[in-house]
Parts: structure tokens; sequence; C-alpha cells
DNA sequence: ATTATCTATAGATCTATAGATAATGC
DNA sequence: ATTATCTATAGATCTATAGATAATGC
């Protein structure tokens, strides 16, 4: 196994994309300007607009750059699991671990609708490559008689929505650690697609 | 019962935030111009002026209008409810008929981030009505032993956040119909709470 | 030669206001 | 008197580029 995908995630997002990243997620795309993201990389806008061609391309290679290690980790910890519950458990908690942790930090996913055409594409070949484990266990783990499912694609949207919306309301300093966040998040799902839990 | 909750909802929102909810719903808050708003409302911009302070203004009102109704059938759908699982039921399908239908429009509620303190915590009190009813059907049915519930507030969260990461998926033209879509949403929150519901 | 930075600036757009003017209600 | 609209514009800020200059690698 190369890397334990509970670790906590390295930046690994070089000084503009981190840049991008913070402004954006402080700001959201159109309240963020290249003025600011070229200052906290301590750059001139030029300068900038020398490795990127334009803000919606920064925003793009922050999406997808920030999206790609997590769906690496997300596919490590669906391969450890044995049975789908267990899968869907570790798959779970990778993703809860991801928008919690400091280093990858999570900017909202919602932000890639402003995402031209062409961008807006590649941002989703990444993303699609994040649903496909999810899918792939709901899937198994409904013919196996193990889940209770009504919509396989729709509760797919719940269980991701539901971890997207984490960051809302996380607070980095708060009484929870993000490991009891995902275990607890990890029961609440398994509860949502029938498989029983007992409370903790 | 002075209305019912499964009905469509009317706008009821003036045609200045009627335009204001159109162009935020469209660009997020930051994106939205007020020319551009003025212009859906047939206004010369010093005219929209008069009528709201600042770009801020608009869009705490049109956040904590579109809310209130919102608010208002959620309270009577729990009311409605004989015990706690009734009752969850209906408050999630009222919550997806609300993002679903299209008066109300579900304006995303991240947005409020962009408010000032003063404007938020006018928002945050509004808010604070819808959370209240999910809050208590949820303590109610975990004291009972109706649920199976580790976190209240979490999963209170847990169970907003569901409902409001629908707008970025749903389309009208779709194949399910709103009523579709809120009724397998409330098997699916009852199982995350563990109740257990039968796969349709 | 290539890579990476800079100063200076174009040109558009943004929020908001000043001050005049019309329409409405007492 | 009050309410609601308008024309005109202030003043700031935004994304992006032109063109010069330094540093690096062959």
């Amino acid at each position: 196994m190369a890397v334990d995908w509970r670790d906590a995630q390295p930046p690994a997002l070089g000084p503009i994309l981190s840049a991008a990243l913070e402004v954006f997620n402080d700001h959201g795309f159109h309240g963020a300007s290249v003025r600011e993201i070229a200052r906290r990389a301590n750059l001139t806008v030029p300068s900038l607009y020398y490795h990127y061609a334009s803000k919606e391309g920064l925003l793009r290679a922050v999406l997808t750059s920030s999206l790609e290690p997590i769906v690496e980790r997300v596919e490590q910890a669906s391969a450890e699991g044995g049975d789908p519950p267990e899968k869907l458990a570790n798959v779970v908690e990778c993703l809860v671990l991801s928008v919690t942790s400091a280093g990858t930090s999570a900017i909202d996913a919602g932000e890639s609708r402003y995402l031209g055409p062409e961008n807006h594409t590649l941002y989703v070949q990444v993303r699609d490559r994040l649903e496909r484990p999810v899918q792939q266990i709901l899937h198994d783990g409904a013919e196996r008689g193990l889940f209770v499912i009504d919509d396989i694609p729709e509760t797919r949207r719940a269980i991701l929505g539901l971890t997207q919306a984490i960051p809302r309301w996380y607070q980095r300093d708060g009484s929870d650690s993000p490991a009891d966040i995902a275990r607890r998040y990890a029961r609440l799902v398994l509860r949502m697609v029938g498989y029983p839990v007992a409370a903790h």
C-alpha cells in the first residue's frame, strides 16, 4: 500500500495554486481578484498570467488539483474494504477527512459551475472518477441484499452532497476531531442505505 | 389548516426581488451585477437603489424572503405528523418540494456567507427557525427510542445539507417529479436516523 | 534560446450617489 | 409632502496585455 488514505494530506499544490485556493475559498470565484491571488503568491499580476492563461484556468487547475489526490485516496479506501459496507464506511471516512483536513482543503465544488464548457468538461472527468467507486459500492451492496436503496444514483448524489456540505459549518478549532466526525458520518451513511449500525 | 404545505408555492416575491433572485442564482452574489438586476426588473439602477440601500441588502432580502415561506410550510408539515417518524418524513418532503418547485426557488444558502455581520445575523434568525423543528423531531424520536442517532446537531446539519444540495443537480425537465424525489428523500432520511423503511 | 519576471497601461465594468423631475396623496 | 423615477457621473476596481528586462541552460 503506497500511502495510507487516513494520513493527513500534504499540501502538494505549489505556491500559485495554494494562493488561488485560499482566495477562491474566502471569496468565491467572482469575489476573488487575480490581484489578491498574485499578492498572496508573492508575484505581480503579469507573472501570474504567464503561468495561467486566465482566472478561469486558475479555477480549473485549483479544482482538479485539489480533487485528484482525493480521488486516489478514495479509490484506496474502497479497495481496502472487504465487503460493500466496509468499503462504503472507508470511502465516507476518507471523504470527510479530506474536506476537514488542512492541506487538501475543500474548495466549494459548487464553484465549478462558473467554468466554461471546455474547463467544465475537464473538471467533470475528475469528478466522475470520484463518483464511480461510490456508485459501484452502492450497486454491489444492493445486489447482494446488504443495502436497502430506492435509487442508486440519487443516493450517490446524496452521499457526496452530504460530505461536500461539511466545510460550511466545520470549524477546525471545534471540539470534534476530523476522525470523530468521519466515523460518525460513516455510520450515518450506512444507516442511510439500510445497513443497521448500533448507536455510539 | 390555512395552506397545504404540499401545494406548489406562489412567487410572492415582488418584481425587484424576483429579478434579484434570478440573477443571484445564475451568477452568485459577486458575479451578479446590480445593472442586470435593474434591467430584469425594468428599472434603472438608481431606482433600484431607492428601494434597497445596497447590493448586500438585496441579497439579504432575497435570502430571508425566500426562506420565510419555507419555514412556515415546514412548521406546518411537522405539526401535521403524528409521531417523530411521520413528522420527519413530512418535513423532508416539504424541504425537497421547496427547493425543486418553481416559485420559491432555492437560492444557494451558501451565498449567505457574503453578508456582513448585521445582515448575516438577520438571516441566521430565519435559518434558526428552520433548524428548530428538525432538531426537535430528532430529539423526540431519539428520546422515545424510535431513532438511532449518534449526534443530533450533526444529523440535523446533514439533513439540511442534503436537501440544500439538490438544486445543484436537479433539472426541472427530468423524468422524476418533485413529489417522487421528495418521497424517496424522506425514506432515505428515515433510514439515516435508524428508522427502518422497506425499499420501493 | 528559453523561462520568468517586471513596469505601465488599456479598456471595460462595477457599486453607488448627486441632483433634477414627475406623479401621487393630503 | 411623499414617493418613485430619471440622467449623468464619480471613483474605484477588474481582467488582461504590450513590451522591456533579467536570469538560466545549452
